[in-house]
DNA sequence: AATAAGAGTGTAAAAAAAACACAAAGGGAG
DNA sequence: CTCCCTTTGTGTTTTTTTTACACTCTTATT
């Protein structure tokens, strides 16, 4: 006889920006079945607590974070999916930016999790790639119509770092001036006065994000 | 002590075309609480089966319908959306043409149902307001990067109807020789020959969708 | 002082979107 | 049959947005 109630978890796809590049968190499974792969950190959820409450636990305990940009992307349902019984997913896009990442870094021990770079992705456990690639997908589709990269970028950043970002997640080549005015008259950000001294070549001027974000 | 498993139900906003408007099909509930309420229409979740099957077999048994287009949109998990226990909801947004309406339309009794308005929406049980807007706001948004519309129409129809329909997702009226253009160059439908006599005015010319859809 | 590396900047061409008004086809009334 | 009413069909101009493109400026290094 059919059941009623059902296994759900939630799955996180956390990205940020480290070294230049858009990396996303992955952690080691322990156990069989697919022992020492790779998959995304998640939970399964209790009767007594909401999908995001459930979302911000896990950054909380497995990453240690908190205040974590969050957008719900999609339910997967395959029979499947997991073995031995089905599970439900729910996947999620996080965002955070690696200032406040480094901080936070060395937390939570008895996890073993590595950030990779999202065109250099393993084989994971389960679903897990088809999970993640549909995840890379949506950031896409996000970052095009929306400045969500705010939760990438809350620190004082330089247009040229920002348009590499851009570069990447698009995955294509920007023209630098075009970026520039696009991105400027945007007026999400505004210039800091500063600039970004000791690496090479001219020193780039430093924004920030202004405070009110909205949807385009 | 909090439970691993869940109460999943399936909700499925449905819309379609009726005289030129915009419609989504609602149902009346038979029982306390919320007796006499409209509700979406929609199903608990089985163990051995998947959402997308779920919905299926609510839209044939339900509504009597096959083939539909459907596209996943949100899943909700507020503790007291429902009362008594919580049950998340995963919402849809379905389209069907009104021609394959009108031959389904009178099966499946034991039902009250009826199609309201997109702008003339009762107070419903439960979150189901907030589920149905989210779910028009969601129709506005892929109507305007996709050709979903072609779950609305698969018979001919001509370019007055469905500049009609575009104006009332989107809320504002549009120029007539700019639609035209924009929607002719897509290149998604063809000119049938024919013409749609009968009505007052000049007749319009018949168009149909061509075969291949892909997204945009 | 010369060089190398990368950042900053404006303008012209092309493409897309928006604004705009009149002629054509049919139905109905007289 | 003619006139009138209603609704569809059609092209051009203007504005806005997007794309293409090359040289100068600032700092660090030798």
């Amino acid at each position: 006889m059919a059941e009623l109630r059902q296994r759900v978890e939630t799955l996180i796809n956390l990205f940020t920006i480290e070294k230049g590049e858009v990396k996303v968190l992955l952690f080691k499974k322990k156990d069989e079945p697919y022992k020492d792969y790779w998959m995304l950190p998640g939970n399964f959820l209790l009767d007594n607590e909401t999908i995001e409450e459930n979302v911000n636990k896990v950054l909380n305990e497995k990453v240690g974070l908190s205040d974590v940009y969050v957008e719900q992307i999609h339910t997967y349902s395959k029979l499947d999916r997991n073995h031995e019984e089905r599970i439900l997913a729910v996947s999620h896009m996080a965002l955070i930016d690696s200032k406040s990442l480094e901080i936070k870094r060395e937390l939570r021990p008895g996890f073993v999790s590595e950030w990779f770079n999202i065109d250099a992705i393993p084989k994971m456990a389960y679903d897990n790639n088809e999970v993640l690639a549909d995840a890379i997908n949506y950031l896409h589709k996000r970052i095009v119509s929306s400045n969500v990269l705010k939760g990438l970028f809350p620190s004082d950043f330089t247009l040229p770092e920002i348009q590499n970002i851009y570069e990447q997640v698009l995955n294509k080549k920007l023209d630098r001036r075009n970026f520039r005015k696009k991105f400027i008259t945007l007026g999400l950000i505004g210039d800091t006065g500063y600039k970004n001294e000791g690496s090479n070549g001219r020193p780039a001027k430093l924004y920030r994000f202004k405070e009110t974000i909205r949807e385009r």
